[in-house]
DNA sequence: ACCTGAACACCGTTCAAGT
DNA sequence: ACCTGAACACCGTTCAAGT
């Protein structure tokens, strides 16, 4: 059932926002294939001329929110703390209008990071101090964070039970988890992994 | 096509043994209602009258992989640190032989956290000298990078492609990560959230 | 080059029926 | 009480065919 016929003919574009679209209005678990095409007025099949499978489709997805926030940028102006405040924020305010990329995202090699988004990323460290494998651990570390809380937002806001660790609201979450994230890496990233505890047991 | 009839009548808990053992060969995405009954000679719907429906399966899994590892427990004899560390190498070691599970731990209520798991969590934090509130934005900010980072895991061991964030190994990342978790509760568990910069934007 | 249509091999799940 | 069997409404995807 055909709803709105935007364009009379397709385009990869059309896809991938019309994608968008759907996640925002049913979470990621909203997209499939079939709900594209209907949406694009068009047959199941005729996407796939445009993309190879839906793994295809998902990355075009991750790399279009990514884009809406910029690079993690080093601004001579302020710390590197208020740097990766302002990033970190921005990644989560525009992520989580797309219930469950985030959890796609973690799921893809490299984090779904582009080439270069991960280098600006390795560069941001490594500017302030960082040696380069602290760095890579450091830009890891937050966006592993992230993708988590994101992970749980996603859940929280579609499902209407009311969890027993709901008690303060996903913003006070973030605002906490994002103020540890750069609290550990003020520490860390000068320490070294030498001066880090040994832990037993860690199988390679 | 059934495999091995372990018990002559079906048992909820051959249902969630056999389901882990699915996902631990096969990752959570191996994890099928027909898988689970063929694995037990059994037909799809047998299944349906021990669990409610998928959902309800997932939760015994994930209970039952939190259960392998103990609760965060306060030893006497080693500072809190340590006993975090210990907690959540141990839940990170457990949970990555059963890939996918922390992916759908953290799309759970409550982060997939019984109400014992939850309260000795709070418990440990407040008994260290956290109130109330800081224990639980601590021991979720744990929680949530932990899954975070099994989320990568499963996906690392599960492809086979190279992603470009991996020069170091999973071990690596782990211990880096749990370092970071310690070294910002340190800091923010005895400051409280008032001497945080505030965040611009941050909607409710 | 671009799209359709039918079909295949999967899902989770409902519902009526068997023992 | 416990399980079967057929069926339904979905998936992603292949493959041959149309224009």
């Amino acid at each position: 059932v055909p709803k709105t016929r935007r364009t009379s003919t397709l385009t990869l574009d059309a896809i991938v926002e019309e994608s968008l679209n759907l996640v925002r209005r049913l979470g990621v678990g909203g997209l499939t294939m079939r709900a594209v095409a209907a949406e694009l007025g068009v047959t199941p099949m005729a996407v796939y001329y445009y993309i190879a499978d839906k793994e295809d489709l998902l990355r075009l997805v991750v790399d279009r929110v990514c884009a809406t926030t910029g690079v993690l940028h080093r601004r001579p102006e302020e710390t590197w703390q208020e740097s990766l405040r302002k990033y970190l924020v921005s990644m989560w305010e525009n992520s989580r209008k797309y219930p469950g990329v985030s959890s796609q995202m973690i799921n893809m090699p490299g984090l779904g990071l582009t080439q270069e988004r991960l280098e600006a990323g390795l560069a941001f460290f490594e500017s302030v101090g960082f040696p380069p494998a602290q760095a890579q651990l450091s830009y890891s570390f937050a966006i592993t964070y992230l993708h988590g809380r994101l992970s749980v937002d996603a859940h929280l806001s579609h499902r209407a039970d009311a969890p027993h660790l709901d008690g303060a609201k996903a913003a006070d979450y973030v605002r906490f988890g994002v103020e540890a994230v750069i609290k550990a890496l003020e520490q860390l990233g000068a320490a070294g992994p030498k001066d880090a505890m040994p832990i037993a047991s860690l199988s390679g």
